[in-house]
DNA sequence: AATGAATGAGTGTTCATTCAT
DNA sequence: TATGAATGAACACTCATTCAT
């Protein structure tokens, strides 16, 4: 998980307190890492503090030296991760000019992230119950961003003029349920050709020609 | 609530003990109802049986004639929707016979369907973690009917040869995508619309002509 | 303390959920005594629910069946014993005329009862800290009762006409101490003797004549 | 609350370690008057040791260089209004003779002092359970100095020959609620007026001459 | 002397489930 | 079948105190 880490800094991520030493950065930093293992394994509810604390090696009370709740840490992760996520697709287009190009980047490598990420996909669904606000607002930063893609690649003139919301959370869809498909049930596919369909299947559709 | 029971029938929902009177029936009728209404507006967690009970009107102690347990009428709950879904699109490709047609209908009835039933959205989310095993069929079982779906198309020359299980979760990505935000969230572009739009993806892909 | 219960009825206790069947109120009953036990001899503080339940014999989820929180019991234990205090000195007065009369023989009943519930004292003394209104209520509407007592005494002119809510709180005081220091701490002075005195500096003051 | 500490000297209250820097010394005062204020404002069980350094203005754990701990700080607070409320009486009856004027001076004094150090009462009163012991010397003290005060009194003639401890402890009972009441709750009957109504109370008695 | 991170015992409260009536 | 009182395991959170720096 510590790469995951590397987004952080983008969102806050309000620690009760934030570490003064860099003992107390080590510490949060552990209790982050194994909270994510414990959501991811047995889910939010049937996730202790205890199982988290003794997961990081530190004394249970230390937990709420650095955060107010079980949720706040969750909240705390969700946001890295949907920070993390955000970050992998901006990575994958980086350098391509074609959206089908940039599409087709962002699915394998989306698709690739997941299956090595799956406590991912657990913890983002289960926000949907725990904090929603956030789960929501990570979904629509998505499409946003998609959106956006879309809407550049009609100006210039690789996508058909009318195309926009709508067929971003298409999009998105897609990737999110081609990640847990095949990236984190089973990897009979791999990203790769994942991504070629994908792409494929924006160019020209299904139907015959 | 009412009419989605009627696929009850379809799926195995496993009493505890089978009401034999209709008075039993009754009760048994009215715990489900109210436990769809609990768990849509509160969440698994967060809803109780004291909390479903006083709802339907009856004892608390009554429950557990007719449910194992919490999961039990959860499980219950999800099976009857997962088989009411399924009925949907069923009920929408009737009649139609070219592939395009059939998905478009697909895709405007269970926009117009999630719209009118929000807290399907949330009680089939939340098996994920509360009952994962018929979570995943509901999914798999889905994919695998629009796989048949496309694999006819096909076979009749209406689609490409080579599309499959990719195309399939893809397409219920979109689908389940799009009833989240133009279904569950807001109204602002008709199942129609959508229904249209997705066609027209599938039909020609997003490319510029 | 079961006597105590006498009361019961003029003040309401507003248990979490009114007993239905007898046995609940037994329950309920033997909740409450052991509350006074335990608070009496611990504190509020150091006092438990687990201690509470074990002394009355019941589970200790049967708690919060019959009271919504450990301040709850509190409460209804603080203003049940306020109003058997209430009825102490009430059941004292009956049949006495004067005023003199009536304050001694309010002094002695007051003294005598506190002697055989000393409980009393600490649970009425520690809600000026757990539940500082009805606290500040008993001694305001005691007050009220005094001052009414003296004023009618001075309509008979028994008394000066002067005297008023100063010489209540006096009075009051004077049998809230006794009773602390004659009463609990020690019985070296009997209840009656006290009565006299007060009645006494009542009559005369302390003044040589 | 600085002109409190003026007694300290008087009682011993047992620093964990006495101070021995000019530093020290002020570190441990301002914990002194933090404490009061959090003890005063939040009572025993709701201060926190950090909310009493915080207040201060010191690091957590500099706490237990001054006291052993929670209970000590408190014993040193109570020990202190103690010996300040006896210097108040001390102080009122100094240069005057006649014992009635005496107690009228004294309880005009300490209802003064009481509307103006209302945390007083508070933390006196919490002392019963926070420490005991020296909540009893407090009031034994008091009693013993107003026995003594009425027993010159009578020696002198000025008072019946057979008062004793019963009366000094229906004085002292008088005088704290009378504070109570007129110095802490509201003061809408002077300290004067107070003492003069209890001088006249003391010198006659209530009756109608 | 001062700091603040770390510790872990302690406890109020919830709630699914059982069971006597 | 229906009722609702009783049960007790489970857990989040607090906070006085210790200790390495």
């Amino acid at each position: 998980m510590g790469e995951l880490r590397g987004a952080e800094a983008t969102v806050a991520s309000e620690p009760h307190r934030a570490p003064r030493t860099e003992r107390g950065r080590r510490t949060r930093r552990a209790l982050l890492d194994a909270a994510a293992i414990e959501f991811g394994e047995r889910g939010f509810h049937d996730s202790s503090i205890v199982g988290i604390t003794q997961r990081a090696g530190v004394a249970l009370g230390s937990f709420y030296t650095y955060f107010e709740s079980k949720e706040a840490i969750f909240h705390a992760l969700v946001s890295d991760m949907s920070a993390t996520v955000g970050a992998v697709g901006a990575a994958a287009v980086e350098g391509l000019d074609h959206p089908l190009d940039r599409e087709q980047a962002v699915t394998s490598a989306f698709i690739a992230f997941a299956s090595e990420h799956k406590e991912l996909y657990r913890i983002i669904d289960e926000a949907e119950f725990v904090d929603p606000t956030t789960w929501r607002a990570h979904y629509e930063t998505a499409a946003t961003r998609i959106t956006a893609r879309l809407k550049l690649g009609a100006e210039n003139n690789y996508l058909r003029a009318d195309i926009g919301e709508v067929e971003a959370w298409a999009l998105m869809g897609m990737n999110v349920f081609l990640g847990m498909r095949f990236g984190v049930w089973g990897r009979d596919v791999t990203p790769e050709e994942i991504g070629r369909r994908v792409a494929a299947l924006l160019k020209q559709g299904l139907a015959r020609e």
